[in-house]
DNA sequence: TACTTTATCGCAACTTAGTTGCGTTTGTCA
DNA sequence: TGACAAACGCAACTAAGTTGCGATAAAGTA
């Protein structure tokens, strides 16, 4: 992300410009896989609460989501992104990108009239053996 | 699940007949949703670790499945359920069952083919507002 | 630049879910 | 009924995330 872009993205969501939050976005523009709050205490010297506290804030703002892996740990990526789901290696734990052919739209459409209830997310990662590991 | 059941499952895979066990298998069989090992813990009066660690025994054998909610604690259900996911309220809590009209078997197939992935599992869950809540 | 307001931050203590080591008990099968 | 492994209880521990509170620092205004 260049600076110019941080400034117009913290304004549009009226963030003030600082450290940490600089700091922490500039390792989710970086980044090639979800991230979680560990890896960001790790890579910014910046204390937990305010790591935990700022991907809060974000996630409110709707600049990142929250991606479950099911290993303890919650992940965040921008929401900017293309949708897209994960392969997960249950081997050596590497991530991949993919979409699918046809994303949920249509069945989430078909359960909501049938069960009027009304879909806002869903949460769809694979787990298996990458190319490597199989 | 009926006793004789109860005890052919146990003695298919090598398991002895225990009061822990029969607790546990006993809530699932009752359950209406995917149950945590918190609810476990408040409803049978074991001690904890015997929870957690008979859920990884029944996890490995396949006898349950784990699924993940995203707020931080595991449920698990029988594995011989017909598949499907669930309609989580993020108002009220609630659960529904739901099957989709094409599973995800069709991309599956077509993720292996393009990225010789191995898919083995799936964890897909939808959240929104049920009938009552929106 | 100085002043004011409010968001943000650091720190330490805490909570919640889950794990581990170890000595004891209990099912199962011969 | 005896042997043996599986299962168990207990207590202490770990890992991820949260909270209260006083201190600090952006951003707007004078």
């Amino acid at each position: 992300m260049q600076p110019n872009e941080l400034v117009s993205l913290l304004k549009k969501h009226n963030l003030k410009n600082t450290k940490v939050r600089r700091e922490i976005l500039a390792v989710f523009s970086h980044a090639e896989r979800p991230i979680d709050a560990i890896y960001l205490t790790e890579n910014i010297k910046v204390n937990k609460s305010s790591i935990y506290r700022e991907l809060k804030v974000l996630l409110d703002k709707g600049i990142i989501l929250e991606i479950e892996f099911g290993d303890g740990k919650k992940r965040y990526e921008f929401s900017s992104l293309k949708h897209h789901h994960h392969l997960i290696c249950t081997n050596c734990k590497s991530v991949e990108d993919v979409t699918l052919n046809q994303d949920l739209w249509l069945e989430e459409k078909s359960i909501e009239e049938k069960t009027s209830f009304k879909i806002e997310r869903h949460n769809l990662e694979f787990f298996g053996l990458c190319a490597n590991c199989k």
